[in-house]
RNA sequence: GCCCGCGUGGUGGAAUGGUAGACACAGGAGACUUAAAAUCUCCAGGCCUUGUGCCGUGCCGGUUCGAGUCCGGCCGCGGGUACCA
């Protein structure tokens, strides 16, 4: 009998496969379409096990979809434009774009080998010209269409490299290579009007009924949609010709207990005055320092000037407010000024703490409630002139609370603050005095890079014209390989094209003058917003071809990791709206990703020994042995072993599935990143997993095997065997269809047991077997078309339809039901399904368990859910 | 800091508000074998006074006949935080 052999099954199926054509996207036949697509990769170098995982479950869907009847388009492409490319041309020579291209070559060899049902012939990388080509293309147009401009913005800059920085290049507020302090620093940048949407992109949520829940509300919580207040405050004496300064507020409502006015470092009344103020020029100086995250600028210590410049309460012109500026107030959202309320908002308590400035409830607790969040206890420590009631903490009860009004101006005692907000904002109107607005968190998709791999943004600057887009037949604007005559040097900080000798150079496209093409490239966020697209038509010669667009978008299945919850998502919801904007997608693609699901990360234990120093030293998993849980290396040294910490190369605990491949074959890792864990959770890689799911590849294998070479008569337990058959048909489906790969894999484990054990007749146990390959071919198909074609089924098991359970056989006759006494479960009582709820209370009254409880009394209450249990209340 | 998740035996995990621990790993016992490997069978949350027992899903409280599941508050871990992808 022949034994499971991974290594001589695995690439014959591959062949069949490809010679078969089986998973080439056509749009023949009449057939409905299914796209799946798993987020591409970014070529790090090598695949890893997160990898195997991602695309196994897009391949599961793919795969059981083609079984289901569907022209089925399963893609795989690069993400290949960004800085790691970069930062190994600097660390060790070379070229990105070589870099680039051998990790996509070395990743794909490894990716073959696992035997995805993909369409390699639509395969592209972003960073081919014939892709980005098309999206300098798609920029043009979206310019021409406004929503594409320049203004200036803030990046990361690096004093010392004179060089921008990425967010992850900033570490501790300074330079990666420098060491130097990093300051924030303006620059004039290219910009996606993804805010004009924000209301759009907002509201459309809600008809996304296949995303996570908790996507959808992190992509909320992100655009932030918010009513407030927008009005002036004028001040006592005007600066540089300014009189007033635009504030915005949600809390209008605690107008009352405004202690200061608060500008932004990047504020213009700020930048007007510098000049004139060298003590506030070097304050303001200060609070530049640090990298430009949202984070940093929230836990940045919280520093303020005092600007000497005063303001009139708007609701009383004798009361003079001070103007500070803060650095914990954003330019780019509402008008970058804001009013200081310090009773109720913490920031403002601390920063008016910290620099003595009064305090001043607006409200206060009704007497006797009781708010969620405990009783406000904020009246408490340090008193003094200008605190007098000791606050540390600021009382914001949720806007759905009521509270006691103290002396408002609009005659308010007791109501909630959204109420509060509401009538505020309908009283200053009514009196000319503010505006009613909506404002969103979500800010302009800034998308300039000062860097060399992207994609370059195809506009040139003219001294005559300005800024012109460049001609479309002059597309692809094609990144320099070489500068001039030598290769790009890459160990020198800032942009290679900045300072490219020719390459800059060009005729300007409306006068034809000489000019200077754009140096700056895009975003690789860019890249990625539209790649779903193009995969549909890739190698058409405009962005996107009709006709294919229209037949095969939208994404039927997105999967990927939940890191891409915001960013990439949304930006690919703008984008998508763009190209319909742009005549380059039909009208129904507005919302691209008709279903999302995020996977989890895939982990690994951490082997760690101290060194002399006690500093930890990290070993790889192949050089530690494990022995009843615990870990030694090959001199007998003990190890600790820290579990489940994500993959990472500093920690020698990335496992590389190519191992794991060459020991065990292919259908063992896809078996087994499927198994155990939930799709959407973290799973822990170990070594003794993947030899347990080898294991029992090589059982039912053995299986199959025996079934094929058998000859038994029909036996009493033929129907028992069918009817599990038919029932783990239901069952696998169900998984399949609802992401519950492990759950159908448990399922497939206990009908292997069952198959195994039972002794029915050949006919019915063969058709058993071929229904678990079947069952079993999206997770293992080279294991499935090996048990097919022993079992004797008909052509290609990737091709053969999906089999479909007989409705009549999952009905079960009787149920068992659990007596409950009190919620406790006392006992059980099997009944015929379906019997009358008045048998079952008899039946049940007549328990021993339910008669001992009861104690010859009555029952309180007896509850009986069909079906399900039954809870008897004494 | 803010937004969003997650937390169940030694381990991965299962469980439409209805029998907590399915299925598997590691472990234990046995069968087969000269032996080992492989395979097969069985056991297995904790505790004790071994019972129709008690406890048990991160912690505290609540809703409910009934809570791992729903609500509130904590703690811990993870993701995002707009130039990592």
């Amino acid at each position: 009998m022949s034994r499971y052999d991974p290594a001589s099954i695995e690439p014959k199926w591959q062949k069949a496969w490809d010679e078969a054509l089986t998973f080439r996207a056509t749009r023949e036949g009449g057939k409905p379409k299914y796209y799946v697509l798993e987020m591409f990769p970014y070529p790090s170098g090598r695949i890893h096990i997160g990898h195997v995982r991602n695309y196994t479950m897009g391949d599961v869907i793919a795969r059981y979809k083609k079984q289901n009847g569907f022209n089925v388009l399963h893609p795989m492409g690069f993400d290949a434009f960004g800085m790691p490319a970069e930062n190994a041309a600097m660390a060790s020579g070379g070229h990105p774009k070589d870099w680039t291209y051998g990790n996509i070559e070395t990743m794909v060899g490894q990716m073959k080998p696992l035997g995805f049902g993909l369409d390699w012939s639509r395969m592209f990388a972003t960073c081919d010209p014939e892709y980005y080509g098309q999206q300098q293309a798609l920029f043009i147009d979206m310019l021409s269409e406004g929503l594409v401009y320049r203004k200036n913005a803030v990046v990361n800059w690096d004093p010392v490299d004179m060089t921008v920085l990425a967010n992850e290049q900033v570490i501790d507020g300074c330079g990666w290579r420098s060491g130097a302090p990093v300051e924030r620093k303006e620059l004039t940048q290219w910009f996606f009007k993804i805010s004009d949407m924000a209301g759009e992109l907002l509201d459309a949520i809600e008809g996304l009924d296949d995303w996570p829940a908790k996507v959808k509300l992190m992509q909320a919580n992100w655009i932030g949609r918010s009513r407030g207040l927008q009005f002036s405050w004028e001040l006592t004496a005007p600066v540089h010709g300014v009189e007033t300064v635009e504030v915005y507020t949600t809390r209008p409502d605690t107008l009352l207990g405004a202690s200061f006015l608060g500008l932004s470092p990047d504020h213009p009344l700020v930048k007007s005055m510098e000049g004139d103020n060298p003590a506030l020029a070097a304050a303001v100086a200060e609070m530049r320092k640090g990298g430009t995250t949202e984070e940093a600028l929230e836990k940045a210590e919280k520093l303020g000037f005092d600007t000497g410049l005063t303001v009139r309460h708007p609701l009383d012109p004798s009361w003079e407010v001070p103007v500070w500026v803060a650095n914990f107030i954003l330019m780019d959202y509402g008008t970058g000024a804001i009013f200081g309320s310090p009773a109720h908002d913490q920031r403002d308590l601390d920063f008016c703490r910290k620099y003595g400035l009064p305090i001043k409830a607006t409200f206060d607790v009704i007497e006797g409630e009781v708010y969620h969040g405990g009783a406000p206890d904020y009246r408490t420590d340090e008193q003094t002139a200008t605190n007098p009631r000791g606050m540390v903490t600021a009382f914001i009860p949720p806007k759905s609370a009521k509270v006691k009004w103290l002396n408002h101006f609009a005659g308010l005692d007791e109501a909630t603050g959204q109420e509060a907000v509401d009538i505020t904002i309908d009283w200053m109107e009514a009196r000319g005095l503010g505006k009613g607005v909506e404002k969103f968190r979500l800010r302009d998709w800034g998308l300039s890079r000062q860097r060399y791999w992207g994609c370059p943004i195809p506009v040139v600057h003219c001294d005559a014209c300005g800024v012109v887009p460049e001609k479309k037949e002059n597309l692809p604007i094609q990144l320099p390989y070489d500068e001039g005559d030598k290769p790009i040097d890459f160990s020198t900080p800032g942009n290679p094209l900045d300072r490219h000798p020719t390459w800059r150079d060009c005729a300007c496209p409306s006068c034809g003058q000489p000019a200077k093409r754009e140096t700056d490239t895009m975003d690789t966020f860019v890249d990625s917003s539209w790649y779903f697209a193009r995969f549909t038509a890739p190698r058409a010669d405009t962005p996107t071809d009709m006709a294919d667009a229209e037949y095969w978008m939208n994404v039927d299945q997105y999967i990927g990791g939940i890191e891409h919850a915001i960013l990439h998502l949304l930006y690919s919801r703008f984008f998508a709206r763009a190209m319909i904007r742009t005549g380059h997608l039909p009208e129904k693609c507005a919302e691209p990703f008709n279903a999302l699901f995020t996977q989890g990360m895939v982990t690994h234990a951490i082997f760690q020994t101290k060194n002399a120093e006690g500093r930890p030293v990290y070993h790889y998993p192949e050089d530690v042995d494990l022995r009843d849980g615990r870990g030694f290396l090959k001199d007998g040294t003990e190890v600790e072993i820290i579990p489940s910490a994500k993959m990472s190369k500093s920690k020698n605990n990335v496992v590389d599935p190519m191992n794991i491949i060459a020991t065990y074959g292919a259908d063992t890792a896809r078996w087994f990143v499927l198994s155990d864990s939930p799709p959407e959770r973290d799973v822990e890689w170990t070594a003794a997993g993947a030899e347990a799911a080898s294991k029992h590849l090589a059982r039912v294998h053995r299986i199959a095997a025996e079934i094929a070479g058998a000859d038994v008569p029909e036996t009493k337990e033929d129907a028992a065997l069918l009817k599990e058959t038919h029932k783990v048909m239901h069952d696998v489906t169900l998984g399949v269809e609802s992401f519950g790969f492990n759950a159908a894999i448990a399922k497939l484990y206990a009908f292997t047991n069952t198959l195994s054990k039972s002794r029915a007749g050949t006919q019915t146990k063969r058709f058993a077997a071929k229904t678990l390959a079947q069952l079993m071919s999206p997770m293992t198909p080279h294991l499935a078309e090996e048990m097919w074609q022993l079992l004797g089924g008909e052509g290609l098991i990737a091709e053969a339809p999906w089999p479909k359970p007989d409705e009549a056989m999952l009905v079960e006759d009787t149920v068992t039901l659990p007596i409950q006494v009190n919620g406790k479960r006392r006992g059980e009582i099997d009944v015929p399904k379906g019997m009358p709820k008045e048998e079952v209370e008899k039946l049940v009254l007549a328990h021993d368990a339910v008669l001992k409880a009861l104690d010859g009394g009555q029952p309180k209450k007896l509850i009986v859910v069909p079906g399900r249990i039954v809870n008897v209340v004494v």
